[in-house]
DNA sequence: CCTTTTTATCGTAATATTGCAATATAATTA
DNA sequence: TAATTATATTGCAATATTACGATAAAAAGG
């Protein structure tokens, strides 16, 4: 009862979910174009440009990261991050595979 | 507190976040996957093929529907449900679109 | 070693999600 | 209209997520 039922699908299935939650919040979606538009910053950076505090990005950012959606490094004091293109890629290519599947059959509804 | 900002984001961003939520639980994952295999079947049939009960079932239906990539017809006593391409389509274009972007830079980490 | 800078973690309150039994609703058929 | 079939809704318990203040940790420079 109100726990995710893992064991009965898929590693697959599993695994794109995990992904598709990592970015399935408007902050992180935010995250992920503002490192997409600038290439590269550090965590304060990216508290600077969103309206959240700093606890809530960084956790933000490790939620990110262990969905394999950005990398970082350690440079001095601060880390940059950058998006992981792998992460991207396999969702890009998900989708595309799912939607060339769709269209192979015809309509129902 | 404990609530998602909403209101800080921009109104893409807050739709791309939902229909992305709409997505992360591999239940509907595998839901999508299963009518795109059938095409189209009724609630009834995707009770048969996962293991979860007919008002879970139901329930992920209805945030499918609700986020655009399900859609369902009446028949009878029963629902055709079958997988609303335009929905896809978005996605398929967002993650498209965002690795083209990423292509266009060099990388960083 | 002390200070500064930057990020991560802890603890906690508020809210949201997940799953199901019980029940309601809607359409069809006898 | 009563029974049947198929789906939706309600109510609730268990768990997960979101956000932030306070604090810890890690690296660099003095």
């Amino acid at each position: 009862m109100g726990v995710t039922k893992t064991e009965h699908f898929t590693e697959a299935q599993n695994a794109t979910a995990l992904q598709l939650k990592a970015l399935a919040h408007p902050a992180r979606i935010a995250i992920m174009e503002y490192l997409c538009e600038v290439n590269s910053c550090i965590c304060g950076d990216i508290v600077n440009e969103l309206p959240l505090s700093q606890p809530t990005i960084s956790q933000h950012l490790k939620e990110l990261k262990n969905a394999g959606l950005i990398k970082g490094t350690v440079e001095g004091t601060a880390i940059c991050y950058c998006i992981d293109e792998k992460g991207i890629a396999q969702l890009q290519s998900y989708f595309n595979q799912f939607a060339t599947r769709l269209h192979d059959k015809k309509q129902c509804c």
